[in-house]
DNA sequence: TGTACATCAGTGAACGCGCGTTCACTGATGTAC
DNA sequence: TGTACATCAGTGAACGCGCGTTCACTGATGTAC
């Protein structure tokens, strides 16, 4: 029942997926490459999915649970919405630091499906909170949400290829600054929030997520 | 040699492509149903393209092409760099409206290879401009350029789906004031400006580029 | 203008590769006694 | 603890479909005289 060999394969498959599908356009990588570079038979592969769409959505879905796990224990104890909004952008940017491969994977999802996502509610849900409270100032959601998850998408893009890391911070810092100014908040404010998002960040983290 | 057999039969495939590539992920197009949908014999494909990739290729650029020469014309007159970019945002965003088939194909195109256009070093250019001359406050231009890119790129992708013309005429006046805010505008102004550009889209067209 | 010829676009059958998926078999792991 | 058995993951050869690409042939168009 509880074959470890199950969970290595299904893992040793899933860490082949997630290189190539790094690497590589999603339709271009055989089921064969990553048999191989997982190092099991090719006939395994379907002991553990169904198929080729249900393995890549398996990928994207476990690191989109993560990354949201992630950012909901990151803003438990926050209140302001504005603090919510950046700790978020600050957290998934800090994650396509650490994790490029994820990041690139995600980036490359599909982007019609980019609405859908439970991840882009809860900071839908942010941002109307702002909205509310008057904190954030803009004519509709729609709007912001186009430049957040638009922008966010190239950012994780950008971040996983570069190598200079002072130079990806920097620009995390700004896209956070300049997303937070989009909706009203004064420059020298976004600024100060952005910076506080950032130092939130780098304090010993509490919730390590396993992935496997 | 002026053949015009060859010249129907290259616009039938171009057609039926831009159709194809608007409506089905790139790699899920066989050239089978381009070929039936173009109405031609399957080996006229090779009389006059290269390959797939040669195919998918000359319809991004015609289209590219076609917007950039658009915007260029569009700011011809045009000094201000707020002005400006405000224009560029309005027009691909209109042109997104009228054009859902080739907004689709270039929202969808490779997103890497958003940084390498031409039709974006003259929108940076335009960014830099306003820089130097303060009209524009951001600490880099790496993460307008994000935004931007990333923004301008799900806009279109949102238009190209939306029927409700009213509710997307909204959005491209939206999405063009938060950029200028975010570009240090005031909001006000950047209404402004944004409502100006989408007025200056409304004049009669002194440039109708030719699709074929 | 009419005719004969050359050129080249159009055609679709045929080829062959790549790859997703299946399956009969092997052997490792877990379990009952 | 030891043995016999059942279960199920692993394996890779084999199958067959889909599709990109080729090619020999047809016939339309343009041109020379």
């Amino acid at each position: 029942m509880s074959d470890p060999r199950r969970q290595r394969t299904r893992q040793a498959l899933l860490d082949a997926g997630l290189a190539l599908f790094a690497e590589l356009p999603v339709d271009a990588v055989a089921i064969d490459e990553i048999t191989a570079k997982a190092g099991v038979g090719k006939g395994s592969f379907y002991n553990h999915f169904e198929s080729r769409e249900a393995f890549a959505t398996a990928i994207v879905e476990d690191i989109r649970r993560d990354i949201e796990a992630q950012i909901i224990a990151a803003n438990r104890d926050v209140a302001d919405p504005a603090m919510r909004v950046a700790r978020a952008i600050m957290l998934y940017a800090n994650y396509a630091m650490r994790m490029p491969q994820q990041a690139l994977v995600m980036g490359k999802a599909d982007l019609t499906q980019r609405f859908d996502h439970e991840l882009n509610d809860n900071m839908v849900a942010d941002i109307e909170q702002g909205m509310a409270e008057k904190i954030f100032k803009v004519g509709s959601i729609e709007a912001g949400k186009l430049f957040l998850f638009g922008g966010v998408g190239m950012l994780v893009l950008r971040l996983a290829r570069e190598k200079d890391s002072d130079l990806s911070r920097e620009i995390c810092l700004e896209m956070c600054t300049l997303f937070l100014c989009c909706l009203g908040i004064a420059r020298d404010a976004a600024i100060k929030l952005a910076k506080a998002a950032r130092k939130s960040q780098l304090s010993p983290r509490k919730f390590v997520t396993a992935t496997h």
